[in-house]
DNA sequence: ATGAGGGCATAAGCTGTCTTTATGAGCGGT
DNA sequence: ACCGCTCATAAAGACAGCTTATGCCCTCAT
């Protein structure tokens, strides 16, 4: 009964029917406009109805309208679409052509959080530009670049690795989380940042970069309660109650607004770090690269 | 070809078998864990990869790990998955049941955005409560609980109706977002006030509770462009490039976080609300609608 | 009134996908 | 060398979803 979220989601398909039905006010436009003929769309979505027991649209023989409930339903399902999205953004760089007009290669925190997002705006400025993605850490990413195996690259360290120039794009800002029921999540008060260098921590092994820049702030006094080896791990780790961590907020943002992780207020460090666009020195983007690059300044 | 999302990405029920081969580092354990036989599961995975094009999985004699990009592509899983059980924890508490144990009264912005994430939350400390969900406006959820049809109500308007005590459990903060293309995207100062009241925003009808908010802070100068009858048709208008709008926060975090719209700030203008929990005069809530009241403080 | 058109429902048959069962084969520790 | 773990392959069955072919209902215009 824990697993089978499956079993109680519609797929993918039946969403988007969904929002395609709300959007047109018509099952059989809908229909059409997924490709699907219209006896197919009613059934679809009679078959929602009944998995998740609600009446999602009102059918009248002029049309059909979504329900309360089904308003509500449609908006939970948007978010399952544009991570959807996201995904297929995503999973198209990742696809190896080598004939990618735009070949990016990134840090994976940014190649997890902001690439896709990134991805379907360009998409949506330059729907032709086949684009192709490599991940790994600053030495690859810059390795690639001078190899002209990139065109464009995305760190995240501390430093800019030689023989590139860069600017930055944003601010990344490392948070202290924990779990809703930890007793820090009910603090009024920001946390010194001695009490944070005097507990112990769930922490991403010696060498990441997020361990790097907290291990700096804090003078390399970060004590682990833990040490795990992937962001992953350690967010499940602190959801679990295990302890409080510090992360980077672009890898907590969905636990966070789902709220099952809280932020901590920290007074007294700086967790912040550059993300940084690069290139071979001299080599200013041009093209699809430099579409790319001005979108993640906005 | 703009459309077709559902053939590009794979259902939820691979989304978590990849996840749980993730988790265990075995085709075989992650195939017991989701409830099908080894074979079902390496079929599965490699149907996966034939989809995106992209080898997930290096398989060994003793074991699966992810490759480099299968770490990406499950981290994007990791979203659709995470969206997909906020849908699930909602269409669970929608589902009329009245024997449930805590019913619960939300207008339409919380129900929508923030509900899921305390009902997974609530889910984790209490797995047996049965929750059933009413979404209206403010006076509906004040009736529901004075006539004893709901234990807890949440609203966001800028007064409490009659005959509720309530908490404020968070705020709420307007902004202003346009595409990433316009112009206010690259601003690098605040907007003013005055320079908001003086252009055509894209807006929710008059009545909504955004829009009396907006029009209280402007003195009830806002300008229409556009008066669309739903925020998401409003965030639609927004992205497809027709102007500026002002939102709540909880509506645009997932646009912001994609990149799609993009935050202006603004100055000289309070914008924010409080959003409430609230329950009839004298009866404070017990049990389990106490436990959800306390998650909701975090 | 009456017919045209858009909208939805039902029935029957087909197709494809995912499943299970059954079996084989590689690698490692005892 | 053997047992236990891992994964792969093959064949057959179950199920879900699609399409085509109808029919009914409602509204609007003639």
């Amino acid at each position: 009964m824990g697993g089978g979220l499956a079993h109680r989601v519609p797929d993918l398909g039946a969403l988007e029917l969904l929002l395609a039905v709300a959007r047109l006010g018509s099952l059989g436009g809908a229909a059409r406009e997924v490709g699907i003929t219209q006896p197919a769309a009613s059934s679809r979505i009679r078959s929602m109805e009944r998995q998740l027991g609600v009446a999602l649209v009102d059918r009248s023989p002029r049309g059909s309208r979504l329900t309360d409930a089904g308003a509500l339903v449609t908006d939970w399902a948007r978010r399952i679409v544009a991570a959807a999205e996201a995904f297929d953004a995503g999973a198209q760089a990742l696809r190896v052509r080598r004939d990618s007009r735009l070949r990016v290669a990134a840090s994976m925190t940014i190649a997890e959080y902001l690439l896709p997002g990134w991805l379907l705006a360009l998409r949506a400025g330059r729907p032709d530009t086949a684009v192709s993605l490599h991940a790994g850490n600053s030495a690859t990413v810059a390795e690639r670049l001078l190899s002209d195996e990139a065109d464009l690259g995305f760190v995240e360290g501390l430093t800019v690795p030689a023989g590139l120039d860069s600017v930055v794009i944003a601010h990344d800002h490392l948070i202290v989380v924990t779990a809703p029921g930890h007793a820090w999540a009910r603090r009024r008060r920001p946390l010194a940042s001695t009490e944070l260098a005097a507990t112990p921590l769930i922490l991403r092994e010696k060498g990441s970069g997020t361990r790097q820049v907290l291990d700096a702030a804090l003078g390399g006094l970060a004590r682990p309660l833990i040490e795990l080896s992937s962001t992953t791990a350690v967010k499940a780790a602190v959801v679990s109650g295990a302890g409080p961590a510090v992360l980077s907020e672009l890898a907590v943002g969905e636990e966070l607004a789902m709220r099952r992780l809280v932020r901590v207020p920290v007074e007294g460090v700086s967790l912040a770090r550059d993300l940084r666009a690069v290139w071979p020195t001299g080599h200013r983007p041009v093209g699809p690269a430099r579409d790319l690059l001005s979108l993640t300044r906005a």
